[in-house]
RNA sequence: GUGGGUGUAGCUCAGUUGGUUAGAGCGCCAGAUUGUGGCUCUGGAGGCCGUCGGUUCGACUCCGAUCAUCCACCCCA
């Protein structure tokens, strides 16, 4: 009971946090290249956040949320995705009167209550990119753009970037009309699901991942046939912007995204066939939850999903070594002479172990061998009375003469 | 939420029509002339065979339940 992590739940080992870390520092280094400031908020909010934000006929918050009562009674969310809480922030910091626009990127666990498969968690980890008070489409294309940088960055190749456009409060009731008028006369052929569907969202039948569905589907009014010349003028010069910039994208009329939040622009990165990373335009959220008409958008991706696809490939780099250096020693005279020295170099930054538990010289270069230390020093009473030992390359093994007392400078030529 | 697969040593898995002390490979620890890893050889530790219940003289092996896990659908990241 103890000794189990809940369902849904993964432990981050020392065996491959090294791919974590890979990843953030990506993360870290392209936002700061483009602009993007990191911000952090909170695990939890009010429920009524997401139910606001993230819009309560969405599955996300009608089934999925981990929602529990605080003991002051107030009803209480584990963020189930990262832009609602963002937008809050954004709002309550007042960060919109500092200059615009604002552009914001965070790193965060998120929490959704669902059955567990391949690349799909209760606890799960985000990163996405939010970008306020720009309505223009070249606000579009950058987000875009760094997310192609951002994986260009981690070296995929064969990455597909698909855009849509979902229309407006102005021209999307008049679409759906179209839909609904459309999907009603092959009522008798479409899944249960996307029937119960018809009314309140036609828009996700074309998303149906049913054959059948598929089918109609596919003949159906398009948004970007029907939306408004607004609209239209927008998705535009967003794919001018993108050919300016020489990224390669198709359109993709069915991406139809599940949160309800989005306006115009919308888009998903692919790779084998998996939406790896998604997004787009929210031009109405920030008023929705409270507070002035400014437009946003961003991109969110998870990270489990992007270091599956990255081990997939085999894109990561080697294994950093586990030290620089291992000291051996044999006997107590020398433990205490390891102990000291190996005090010196770590204070000098040089990446040193020795043996903490007192093994044979054999075992403390097995030990070694298996931590992927790069040198290993033996240290025993005529090393010390000599003050000089010999370096042991790891890699060739090769052995040099080197002295003691400044150690750490010759080692410095090595590393 | 729906459907399917799997649960035996740290890991990957064997285990014959139910029959005495449950196996392999890898890993781990220790040796192979005294102070040197990776290769080889030898030895050793380590499993209430997921849990509970049932059938049986007897169950890792059959049945049921439960939990966990994996996969697909749904949905999404």
């Amino acid at each position: 009971m103890f000794t189990k992590a809940p369902r849904g739940t993964k432990d981050i080992t020392p065996a491959e946090v090294y791919k974590w870390h890979y990843v953030e520092s990506k993360i870290h280094q392209v936002c700061d290249v483009f602009g993007y400031k990191e911000i952090r908020v909170p695990v939890f909010e009010h429920t009524e956040l997401y139910e606001r934000g993230v819009g309560d006929t969405s599955d996300v918050v009608q089934k999925e949320m981990y929602t529990f009562e605080d003991k002051g009674g107030r009803s209480i969310t584990l963020r189930p995705e990262g832009t609602a809480g963002v937008v809050r922030a954004y709002l309550e910091n007042n960060l919109y009167a500092e200059a615009a626009p604002a552009k914001l990127y965070y790193n965060l666990s998120c929490y959704r209550y669902e059955k567990p498969q391949a690349g799909r968690l209760r606890e799960f980890h985000q990163f996405g990119i939010e970008a306020f008070g720009s309505a223009s489409p070249q606000m579009d294309a950058e987000i875009i753009s760094l997310a192609k940088v951002f994986f260009e960055t981690l070296k995929f190749d064969n990455l597909g970037i698909f855009i849509n456009s979902v229309g407006c409060p102005k021209c999307r009731p008049a679409y759906h009309e179209k839909l609904i008028e459309y999907f009603t006369d092959y009522k008798d052929k479409l899944c249960s699901t996307c029937l119960s569907r018809l009314d309140k969202n036609p828009m996700r039948i074309i998303d149906c991942k049913n054959p059948v569905c598929k089918e109609i589907g596919h003949k159906a009014p398009m948004i970007i046939d029907e939306q408004c010349e607004e609209c239209n003028e927008h998705f535009d010069n967003v794919k001018s912007l993108m050919d300016a910039m020489g990224i390669s994208y198709g359109i993709d009329p069915t991406i139809v995204r599940g949160l309800d939040y989005y306006t115009t622009t919308v888009f998903e990165i692919k790779s084998d066939n998996m939406v790896i990373a998604g997004g787009g335009r929210y031009n109405h959220l920030v008023e929705e939850l409270g507070g002035p008409s400014i437009p946003g958008i961003g991109f969110g991706l998870g990270l489990e999903r992007l270091i599956m696809a990255l081990e997939s490939r085999n894109l990561f780099p080697q294994k950093p070594s586990g030290a620089d250096l291992y000291i051996s020693s044999i006997g107590d005279n020398a433990a205490i002479y390891a102990q000291k020295l190996a005090f010196e170099l770590r204070k000098e930054g040089i990446r040193c172990e020795k043996d903490l538990v007192g093994r044979s010289v054999k075992a403390q270069m097995k030990y070694a061998d298996k931590i992927g230390a790069r040198f290993v020093i033996v240290l025993g009473d005529d090393e010390i009375n000599s003050g000089s030992a010999k370096l042991k390359n790891m890699e060739t093994g090769e052995q040099t003469d080197v002295t003691l007392n400044d150690l750490s400078s010759q080692l410095k030529n090595y590393l």
